[in-house]
This record gives structure tokens, sequence and C-alpha cells, in this order.
DNA sequence: GATGAATGAGAGTTCATTCAT
DNA sequence: AATGAATGAACTCTCATTCAT
């Protein structure tokens, strides 16, 4: 049971996140200040400090921010009631959702060894990695019961998983396609491989 | 027809940019220094600007080197007497194979808009996007001669380059699979796609 | 109504410039460094950019402070009720004053168009074009109302402004002759011309 | 007796000299890079080294070649049978026309004690006091034989050599007064100064 | 005589971070 | 909870100078 003014910060911090990610994004980490940030919030640097110990931290929780969101989005299609085809789809097209409906904190996620160290790599490591193994599962379980071919997951999924980061590059909400559309191509073409 | 002294400029600008690639690669741009780059050649900061006019040519030139490999290969590939099922395998084993035997390179091409400014920037969309053309020209001449079925030459497009850029995050030497076997894996599971 | 933090700062501000302006005078603005100026107020050369966008602007309002100043008086002289021969007496009288007493800041003024870019140049010409104009537009008014003999008013203003900001570069306040004496001469001497 | 190795030395360094003295006067002396003087005479920035041995020296000459014309021309008018008044109106105009047809030279010349060190300093200044001295001896002398009238020998020359200075910075070969009008505009209106 | 290449000391500037208030 | 001010370490870049060839 949180306070109010617990949830008061928490829904700050969330704001700070959200900003911090859009700049992110469009400057790339060192290409953004504190200063910024803060600015595109009516703050002052020095008040950022109060909510968030350093800069790192920020782009740590950006990460964790969108990680925790995609992981529980998989679990919910892992755990449904599904075909592990339909499981794919499913997950192929929850990962472009996301990836067209919050870009900034996509791209917020690459290359994290190069802006982190040990503290806070492991634990981004080990998001990406249980976010990778539920798509290795469902890739696996699909050919275990024969809905695949019996194709070499690690590959496929990489595939899978290249095409799907590629996205965050090239969309815009201004583009020709929708990210609605755009799930639905990669979806029909991704399953392709593994039919 | 250049003479002895341009040829040996040539050559240590082209030591200089593997250089500085390498370091680029682990460390991203932003957390290289002028000092690193010039101490792995045990030269001194000031002698890099003898040779590069600042930090950014160092990257664009990097950038162009690998670009224009790229599009040579693509040229000579695209040109050949084969099938459009056999120039598509063959693309994708290329690229691999270039991606792999040049990781450096290949990682230091990620997100130009945030590394230029105009005057470089509109040159490396360029090339980007002639790069880019080769494969949908590739696609579309499938599509029309029936090799192809009729897909959404710029989806697949995107899935293909975005599965194999992604190849750079993942690609070790030590890893189990070598750049020859990605390269046979990549090429059949894209393959299907299209056909 | 400025706020007491606000009169604080323009007041840190002054400070800065003064110290600036001492050094710049004694070593050429380029031949004083940052570090410099700061060490002189002890804070450190970083701080000095909390105040100052850049070297540049520091040597900006060391201009435009004392120019601001040179104006005003010059305003007051010209719209008083006296004769133009008392008027340019007292122009003459002023500007010694200044030059013998702010001599760091006068000596400051030299050659803009070396020190400055456009968006900072505007400015101090526009500044030193209305401060000529003064004198000019004294000269004139001499001249019609028959104080002052059919001179050629811009040559004669070249030679009372030259001979004014010489000043600077010969005068100490150790030196045999006080702003005071130096004010009466030059005044008496150059009116000479005119009359 | 100079060989012709030796006149041909020195012919290049006065050629070195006037280039020098064209972009000092345009950009300052620190604004000016040993490089761009080499390129301006399709040199190389090593081989000016040849020549001066450093870019002080390079200033110091240009000092220094100006210096001795004047002072000799000075030479010239202070022992010609002429009456003080003439004298004096002579060595204005003098300095007028070097000052018009050399101008670059002239502007080189501001501000020593910013740009030398003790060994050039010295013999710097001594030069300007030689220089300074023979309108001294002339104001002295006319004084003397009753041309002029009882002035401050001092302050009337700070006037004179202040006004003359000055020159460099307005004159404009472009300008609507030619050097030919300037010096006679400046020698009729000094000289009312001291009659 | 000339030069290409290298050097190294130092400059201006930026910015994450701290902390008294 | 917020901030203004200060800091200092780091970075890019410049340039006078040197010297082997």
């Amino acid at each position: 049971m949180s306070s109010f003014k617990e949830r008061k910060i928490a829904k700050k911090k969330e704001e700070i996140l959200r900003s911090a990610a859009a700049i992110f994004a469009e400057k790339g980490y060192h290409g953004t200040t504190m200063e910024e940030v803060a600015a595109k919030l009516l703050m002052t640097k020095g008040s950022m400090y109060y909510y968030f110990k350093n800069k790192d931290a920020l782009l740590f929780h950006c990460h964790q921010m969108i990680m925790d969101k995609s992981i529980v989005t998989m679990e919910e299609i892992f755990n449904s009631p599904l075909t592990w085809t339909e499981k794919l789809t499913n997950a192929i097209k929850a990962h472009v959702q996301l990836a067209t409906s919050e870009k900034s904190m996509f791209m917020v996620m690459d290359k994290p060894n190069q802006h982190f160290t040990d503290e806070y790599l492991q634990e981004i490591l080990a998001s990406r990695t249980k976010y990778a193994q539920y798509f290795d599962q469902i890739l696996l379980e699909g050919i275990r019961s024969k809905e695949f071919q019996n194709i070499d997951v690690k590959m496929v999924r990489m595939i899978i998983l290249g095409a799907l980061n590629w996205i965050q590059e090239w969309y815009s909400p201004e583009g020709e396609k929708s990210g609605e559309e755009i799930s639905e191509a990669f979806s029909a073409y991704l399953l392709k491989i593994v039919i």
C-alpha cells in the first residue's frame, strides 16, 4: 500500500523518464544533457537529482520500464491458451505495437554495453535474455508440437528480433504504414520462416 | 596513377580508420576519445588532425569505407547472370560475410542522424538508400519474373535489412556459429519469406 | 524593479568584466586565458561560463559597458543648455576623464573587427557610430551657429577621436600628468582647431 | 657588398614580411597562423622557418621595416633647410602618406608590449621614442624660434601622434578621401594647434 | 632550400554532479 | 522538494615549432 506521497513521486519519476527517453531517442545518450531533460519538464537540473541519482540511472530506468512492459505482455501471450503459431504471431504483433507506439523508449534500449557498467548491465542483460527466451521457448514448443518445421531456433530468433528491433530506426507515425499494418505484415512474413 | 606518397598516406588513413572503428564499436562514438584512437596507433592526438580534420570526419570515413565496399559487392551481384533467387541469396550472404568479418566497421554505422550534421548526413543517407534500393530492385524483379511471390517489397526489405543489421550486435568470432554458417542459415530462412 | 538575486548576479557580472578588462588590457584578448580571468577572482574556469557564455561575450560586454557609459555622458552634454564651444570642450574633457579613470576598459575597445564576428560586431559598430555622431553633430551645429569656422567635420572629428583614443596607450596613473591636467590641455589645444 | 645570394634572400624576406603584415593587419597577430602566411606565398609552413626563426621575429621585422622607413624620412625632413612650420607640416604629411600607402604595415605596429618580450621590445620602444623625439624637437625649436606658440610639447605631440596613428583604423583606399587630401587636411588642422 | 609529418602544450568549452540554502 | 551556483575533470581542436629526408 503506497502513500499518496509515494504515488506522487512515482508519477513524477515516470514523467521524467518519458521526457528523458524522448530526448535520448532523438539525440542519443551522450548527446542529451541533464539540463535539456530538466528544461523540457520546466525543472532545473539540480531537481532531477532528487528523483534519480545520476544520468545512468535515468537511462537504466527507461530501459527497465519498457522491458518490464514487454515481458509482462510476453508472459500473458505465452501463458494464453493458444497454438504456438498463434502465440508467435501475437508476440510479434505485440512487439511491433509497442515499438511503434513507444518509439522513443525502444530506441533508448540500444547498445546497453556501451552505456552501462556492471551494476546496471547485469540487470539489463538479464531482462533481454528473459525476453529472448520467450521467443526461443515458443519456437521450441512449436517445433516439438510439429506446428513449426525443424528450424535452428537461435538463428530464427535472431532474424525475428533483428527485424523487430530495426523497426525503431525507420518507423515514423507520419509514415505511409501504420503500426497496425506493420504488425500484420511482419507477423505474416516472419511466420513463413517457421512454417 | 597515384604517387608513392599518396599511397602511403592513403594507407595510413585506412590504418587510422580501422583503429578508430574498433574503438567506436566498443565504446560508442562519444565514449571514444581522440587520444585513445591515437594511442592505439602509437601516435599523438595532434597527429590525427593531420589526416582527418575532426572526429566527425573519422566516423564519416569509417561509414563510407564500409558502405563503398558493400555497394560495390552489391553491384557485382546485381549485374551477374544469375536468377533473382540466386542474387538475393548472394546479397544476403555477402552482407553476412562483411558484417561478421568487419564487425567493428558495421557497428559504427549505427544511428547516423545522431552523430552527423548536414554536410555528412546527406552523403551517408544517400549511400544507405542506394544500398537498400539494390534489395528493392532484386525483390521487385524477382516478383515480376514470378520467382518470388507477390510480397510487399518495402516490408520484406525492412525485415531482411533488420535481421542483417542486428548481426553485429550479437555475432562474436568466438561464438558457436561461424560467419559461414550464419550466412547459410540467414539466406535459407529469409528466402522462405519471398518464395 | 530588480530582485535581490538579479542585482547580486549583475554585480558579479560586473566584477568579472572589470577583472577581465584589466587582463585583456595588459595581455590582449588572445593573450588572456579564461583561467587567468577566473583565477584573479578566485573562481574556476568553469564557473565563468555560468555568467558569460563564452570568451567573446566577455569582451563584448566589456565593450558595451564602457560604450554605454560614454554615450550616456555624451547625451547629457549634448542636451545641456550650453554653447557648442562649451559642449565640445566638455565632450573632450569627459572622454579624457573616462579614458584615464577606466584605462583598461578603454584599451579593450581596440580593433573590434579582429575580435568579433557578425552577431556582436554589428552592435559594437553601431555604438561607435552613435558616439562619433555626437561629435559630428556638435561640430556641425558649431559651424552653423558661427561659433566654429567652416571646417571639414569628418577630418576634424577623426583628429579629435584619434587624439583621444591614443591616450590609453600612453597614460599612466603614475605619470607626470593627471587626468585632470590632460583633459584641460586636450580640450584647450583641440579647440584651437575649430575656432 | 652583398652577394647575389644574399640579395635574393633579402628579397624573399621582404616578400614574406609584406605578406605577413597584410594578414596581421587584417586578423591580428594571434589570429594569424604561420600556415596562412606561408600559403599566401605558395610556401609551406616549414619553409618559413628558414627565413625567420619564429613568429615573433616576423612581427618584429615588420615593425622595424616600417619604423626604419619612417625614421629615415623624418631625418631628411628634420635636416632640410626649411622653417619649423614647414618641417612640422612635412612631417605630418609624410606620416599620413606612409600610413595610407602602407596601411597594413602601420596596423601591425599596434600594442607592442602585448606581443613582445624583452629582447625585441627594447628595440621597438627605442625606435618609437626616436620617432617621437623628432616631433618633440621640431615643436621645441619652433617654440624657441617664435614660430610656434608656447605650447606643452608633450601634450601636443601626443595629440598629433594620436591623430596620425588613428588613421590606419579608418582609412580605406576606396574611401572618399585620398591619402593626399587627408595629408592636406591633417597638416592644416594640426598646425592650428601650434600657431 | 624546402617540405611533409609529427608533436605537445595549451586553449576554450561542456556537463554531470554536488550542496548550501 | 527545489534550485542557483560552483566545480573540475574531460574533451575536442589548434598551432608554433621541429626535423629527417
